[in-house]
DNA sequence: TAGATTGTTAATCGATTAACAATC
DNA sequence: TAGATTGTTAATCGATTAACAATC
């Protein structure tokens, strides 16, 4: 029985989230059980591949029942690190850093943007979605001093490197990076890149390779 | 050699924007040619991964030179169909979806975002961004007369199917998902999931797994 | 020539798929 | 019991890594 939680194939864990607001679902209507058939069926997964995953978190299931959902829950509530609060900052308060500060959606994994900062003078001391903006500046000390381990990354290309050499300085532990840059940093500190544009390529790909149906 | 780029592994292709990016800056400074090596260093990937995939571009290299950055140039935006322009359809105008119709770096990529729905009657007929807000009840109209293949979706999630139907029922080819919810469309549409949750997972997980460097 | 760089072929690794056994 | 569902083991597939040959 596999339940070393810290070592998880990644595909598994970005299908973790998908599981979960499923397995919410469910326990918000009081089912008690989940079979991984119908959650295959569901998200348009191989029933195997979830069974698979399910089985990473430890929960065992029971024949004809399924797996339990709170347990479930719980059990990957804990494999994500979303069973505590964490404090995030967010760097680059622009169109896409705004939309993120805004999106409130981040709340359910238990993660409160309640930092952001900008090297715009004008933004500077303004409010966004009730939180404050401080200055690029204090980056590096505010961060040490208030311990934050999660910072979002979402400045111009040019600005990305400076910024995350701060953060790293800072003593942060993850960047979530949206930045079209390739960050370099130390192998304690992890970073998420987030690149858009890789997402649109495959998209474009293979709408270009692809002929429409009617084509020849 | 292998030229034909319709079938590409998808890990190339996401890094492909990576590598046209550094190509161009090559360009820009007048550089005829680059080599596999230094791209592979200044992006911190492995050489032989950068060799292979810009081999599967059909470019051939010359030892000692490297490759000839017009040509790779050309032939990456050609393989992400990227050599001609595209209008989107942007269909929900929240914080996200206006971040993105704010971003104008995808005009890079030849894509323009030259309409926006929205089921807001408030937002409707407004601008942001000049682009006139549409209302939703007209997306399969619109999108199937000015034959709009490419669609961006930014809508809450319980809207997410329903949108989807209506792009799939106007003749979209491709929709770009930014929601949490897993799509069921015909196969020859192309779903490109951009799940923010999930890549929030991964890094949660590693900074929840891995301990900090102080601890034991 | 010597050496840097591309190109190719085989080995490894990880994840998915397939087949079947175990269990309530 | 019968049958639905979980669990396990082996096979396949795709991508990365490693080793080496070819070329300007």
């Amino acid at each position: 029985m596999k339940t070393d939680v810290s070592n998880l194939p990644l595909p598994t864990i970005r299908r973790f989230p998908i599981y979960l607001r499923r397995i919410q679902d469910c326990i918000a209507r009081e089912e008690a059980f989940i079979s991984g058939a119908i959650l295959a069926d569901v998200l348009g997964l191989d029933h195997v591949v979830v069974r698979k995953d399910l089985a990473m978190t430890g929960v065992v299931g029971t024949p004809r029942l399924g797996f339990p959902t709170k347990e479930l829950a719980a059990a990957i509530t804990k494999a994500l690190g979303w069973d505590s609060p964490t404090q995030a900052a967010l760097v680059g308060v622009g169109h896409l850093g705004g939309a993120l500060l805004g999106h409130k959606g981040f709340l359910d994994h238990n993660l409160e943007i309640s930092l952001a900062f900008d090297a715009n003078p004008d933004l500077v001391g303004t409010q966004q979605h009730g939180v404050t903006i401080l200055p690029v500046a204090d980056l590096e000390t505010v961060v040490r001093r208030l311990h934050i381990i999660l910072a979002i990354l979402t400045v111009p290309n040019a600005a990305a490197q400076t910024c995350a050499d701060k953060l790293v300085a800072g003593g942060v532990r993850g960047i979530w990076n949206f930045t079209g840059v390739s960050l370099n940093v130390p192998a304690t500190v992890k970073v998420q890149h987030e690149d858009l544009v890789s997402g649109l390529a495959v998209l474009s790909h293979m709408i270009a390779t692809n002929p429409p149906p009617d084509a020849p």
